[in-house]
DNA sequence: AAATTATATTAAAACCATTCTAAACTGTTG
DNA sequence: CAACAGTTTAGAATGGTTTTAATATAATTT
C-alpha cells in the first residue's frame, strides 16, 4: 500500500508535477498487490471503472510515456497492433498467449541465463527480452 | 535462382493460385542472395522500383498473410508501429538496433539454447523468440 | 474452348491506435 | 498573488492496416 504522498513525492522526484491525472494513474498501476500487463485501452477502461473518472486519452499516453521513460514502467515488443506494457520492470520474459492475447510472465529463472555472444561495433545491448508464443494445445 | 516455374509450383502446392502479383513478390522476396528484413512499405517501394510495376497495397498484404501462413515468411515481434517480416524463417533470434529501426540476424549459436522451465496447461509453445535490443555506444 | 464458378485484385473508404495541436488550466517559484 | 513553465484537454490529424464491393483472373466443368 504506497499513500498518496508518496507517489506525490515519487512523481516530483522524477521531475514530474504531480497532477490530479498522474497520481491517480500511478494509483491504479502502482497499488496493486501484484504486477500486471495492460493496454492503453484497458488503462482507460480501469480508470473510469475503478474511480469513475475520466482522464483524456493524451494525457494517458503521455504519462505513459513518461513512466515507460523513467523506469517505472516497461513495453513489451509484441508483433501486436497495440503496445502492452508491464508493471513489472523487473528483468523477466513473457510467454504469448497467442488466442488469448494475453501475456504471462516469466521468471528469468525459467528461462535460464542468455548470454549473447555476438556484437555489433558501435552498439550497446540494451535489453534482452524473450517471447515465448502459447498456441492450444489440441492434440 | 529459381525460376518462376518453380514459384509457379510452389503457390499451387500451397494452394495458392499462381497470380502475376504473387509471383511477382516470390520474385523479389524469395530470389536473392541472402535473406532479409522488411515492412510493408519498404517492400512496396521494392517492387515499383526493382520492377516499375504497382500492386495494389490491399494485395501486398493479403500477400504477405498468406506466406506468413504458409511459413513462407515470419514476422518478427517488435514493439513498433509497424509490422516487420523477415524471409528467414529458420529459427533464429534479432538485434533492433532502436536508432536506426533496423533488424539484424542473430543465429541461434549466438545466443545459446534456451529452455523454457515453465508451462503454462493446455498450451504448447509455438515459438521461442529472443530481441536484443541495441542502443548507441556512447561511453 | 466457351461457360461457369471460385478466388484474387483493386481503389477507395473505413478503421483504430497513436500523435499532434493549440487553447485552457494548474503547479511552482519568487 | 503574479508570472511562468509545464500539463491537460477535445478534437483533428496521422499512418499502418483492414474492409468493401466491384472488377478481373484462374480453375473447373461442360
Amino acid at each position: 500500500m504506497t499513500t498518496t504522498v508518496e507517489f506525490i513525492n515519487k512523481l516530483r522526484n522524477s521531475g514530474l508535477r504531480p497532477t490530479k491525472q498522474r497520481i491517480k494513474i500511478c494509483e491504479v498501476l502502482f497499488n496493486k498487490e501484484t504486477t500486471f500487463h495492460f493496454t492503453i485501452n484497458d488503462l482507460v477502461k480501469i480508470i473510469e471503472t475503478e474511480a469513475n473518472e475520466k482522464i483524456s486519452l493524451a494525457t494517458v499516453y503521455n504519462t505513459i510515456h513518461a513512466f515507460e521513460k523513467k523506469g517505472y514502467l516497461k513495453e513489451i515488443p509484441i508483433d501486436s497492433n497495440q503496445s502492452y506494457f508491464d508493471t513489472n520492470v523487473t528483468d523477466h520474459h513473457h510467454f504469448y498467449d497467442i488466442s488469448e492475447k494475453k501475456l504471462i510472465d516469466l521468471d528469468q529463472v525459467d528461462v535460464g541465463p542468455i548470454n549473447i555472444k555476438k556484437s555489433i561495433p558501435g552498439k550497446k545491448i540494451k535489453s534482452v527480452e524473450v517471447l515465448v508464443k502459447l498456441d492450444t494445445d489440441n492434440q
